[in-house]
RNA sequence: CGGGAUGUAGCGCAGCCUGGUAGCGCACCUGCUUGGGGUGCAGGUGGUCGCGAGUUCAAAUCUCGCCAUCCCGACCA
């Protein structure tokens, strides 16, 4: 473990906690580990990797929900594939790992692991694609990729990284678009209606678009540092890759066409995201969507020499119920931990709701509901606990959007001049509204002076003389980036 | 690759200036205790002090070299 010092997870670590003892032993479950020369790996812990599988299984329902099929493509892919779309190349072969031995013999060719698989699947494609009968076509790739960043950061920059790409092929243009823009909203809808993280959707500039790519959409969150995060990318590729990879086909008028592509993907960055949106001092805080328990019962135990058997029964019966409810439910039933430890514990992994019950509760056939986020405690009638239970995931699904979407709009400032800029981003950073006359040369210097980069140009336009130079120009959205 | 710093137990650190054969907190193990918010007490396991050489009767400590990592700058989902 060598991020021992990372700032931004430091944030979120308990008060008088050992920062690093918590990060690796409870509740990330996920750490860079160093092994040899290789930095910045990701190790997914079993808790984490749950979390995962529920953002997984949402993602993965929303991408067949809008006509999408899932497939799967090689991880080694030949340099001469990866060479063929230049920008595409200039753009990723100083972040490739190459395999230059196999079976101890050189290779005739080295093969790179795939940072991004465009490379392997348009060359692909070209092997399918004969007829305008033949599209859309439609793929989405759930896969492991590797680029070999000199700084990486837990989560958010890992040497590998798991994600989905979509890569998708049309026979016009406009469908191209329509098609980039669609998944662009279904990134900004799981990002929200899922992790409850508000974002900002809109498109890239040229600096910071995808390479190879004609126009890169992004949907970017705010962290609670005011740091921006590029939580999702959704790529009109144009006929670049087409016409590098030789993907041709044969249109309704008898003319040969080249189709239009886009790329799309969203990472395991989001996790990062989540962790670093939702948490505070006593760990992570989950929305229920993605918990991998909804909610933990702490029995009580009764006093040493009370006789009372009748505790556990019961947890077990409600936990019957609420898993009947479709709720997720854990029984922390250990011995060897005493309730106190357990609720930090729980509180650690951000469990949504915790139930306690204990001796005293069945006296009055009632239990003790604790919500994560809010800490409201609550003495609940044993018959309406499953209702209550539910009432308050959905509740808090909602409000920590909601807690979400108001840090956004506190932390975003709209200014007018180049003073304003600077005291914004000298202050509180977050997004940063202002004109940019669209030059490029000003961006690079924007972010030179201040570190603020243009993250978003909104869909809609509005106009506004440039903060650096004054000239005519339009609205963008500036922020320091992740 | 330029500038700054650091390498001592699984993790976080002290000790180094002024050499004398290694300590604290967390974690872990044992026993008792406690039990509706991280229980308390006592005992215990665990380290060729980054690597190599030099000075010295003696090096974690002083000297030189090497290696590694972190932070700040240029690239990135």
């Amino acid at each position: 473990m060598s991020n021992d010092k990372d700032r931004v997870l430091k944030e979120i670590t308990p008060k008088g906690q050992d920062y690093s003892q918590w990060y690796l032993d409870v509740v990330l479950k996920a750490e860079l580990a160093d092994y040899g020369p290789v930095k910045g790996c990701m190790v997914i812990r079993p808790y984490g990797y749950a979390i995962w599988e529920h953002m997984q299984a949402d993602m993965d329902r929303r991408i067949k929900l809008t006509g999408h099929v899932n497939a799967y493509f090689p991880l080694l892919i030949p340099k001469s594939f990866l060479e063929k779309e230049k920008q595409h190349v200039e753009g990723f072969s100083p972040e490739c790992a190459w395999v230059t031995i196999g079976g101890g013999e050189e290779l005739p060719e080295p093969l790179a692991i795939r940072p991004t698989s465009e490379a392997m699947i348009c060359s692909m494609y070209a092997k399918w694609v004969n007829s305008w009968r033949d599209l859309p076509i439609l793929i989405n790739q759930w896969a492991n990729v590797v680029r070999w960043e000199k700084v990486t950061r837990p989560f958010l920059r890992t040497t590998e990284f798991l994600w989905q790409e979509g890569h998708t092929l049309h026979e016009t243009e406009a469908e191209a678009e329509e098609e980039t823009l669609k998944m662009l909203q279904v990134y900004r809808s799981f990002s929200e209606e899922t992790l409850a993280m508000p974002v900002l959707f809109g498109r890239k500039t040229d600096s910071e678009k995808f390479a190879g790519a004609l126009r890169t959409y992004a949907i970017e969150a705010l962290m609670g540092d005011g740091k921006a995060l590029q939580a999702g990318t959704s790529h009109n590729l144009g006929q670049h890759f087409a016409k590098a990879y030789g993907i041709e086909f044969l249109g309704r008028s008898q003319e040969r066409l080249m189709p239009w592509s886009t790329s799309w993907g969203t990472s395991t960055r989001m996790l990062g995201g989540l962790i670093m949106t939702h948490g505070d001092d006593s760990g992570l805080i989950l929305p229920p969507k993605v918990a991998p328990y909804q909610v933990v019962i702490v029995p009580i135990p009764p006093r040493k020499g009370d006789v009372n058997e009748a505790v556990l029964p019961k947890c077990r019966e409600l936990q019957a119920t609420l898993r009947g409810a479709g709720i997720r439910v854990h029984l922390d039933d250990r011995d060897t931990q005493l309730p106190g430890f357990k609720y930090a514990d729980w509180e650690m992994r951000g469990v949504p709701v915790r139930m306690e019950i204990g001796p005293k509760d069945l006296e009055k056939q009632q239990c003790v509901l604790v919500r994560r986020d809010t800490r409201e405690k609550a003495f609940v009638p044993l018959a309406g606990a499953c209702a209550a239970v539910a009432e308050r995931l959905e509740a808090m699904q909602r409000e920590l959007l909601e807690r979400g979407r108001s840090f956004l709009e506190d932390n975003t400032t709209r200014v007018a001049s180049w003073a304003e800029f600077k005291q914004a981003m000298a202050e509180k950073r977050g997004f940063i509204v202002g004109g940019w006359c669209g030059d490029a040369v000003v961006e690079a210097k924007i972010k030179e002076e201040t570190r603020a980069t243009i993250r978003l140009i909104p869909m809609e336009e509005r106009e506004a003389p440039c903060v650096y130079t004054g000239k005519p120009g339009r609205e963008v959205f500036f922020a320091q980036a992740y």
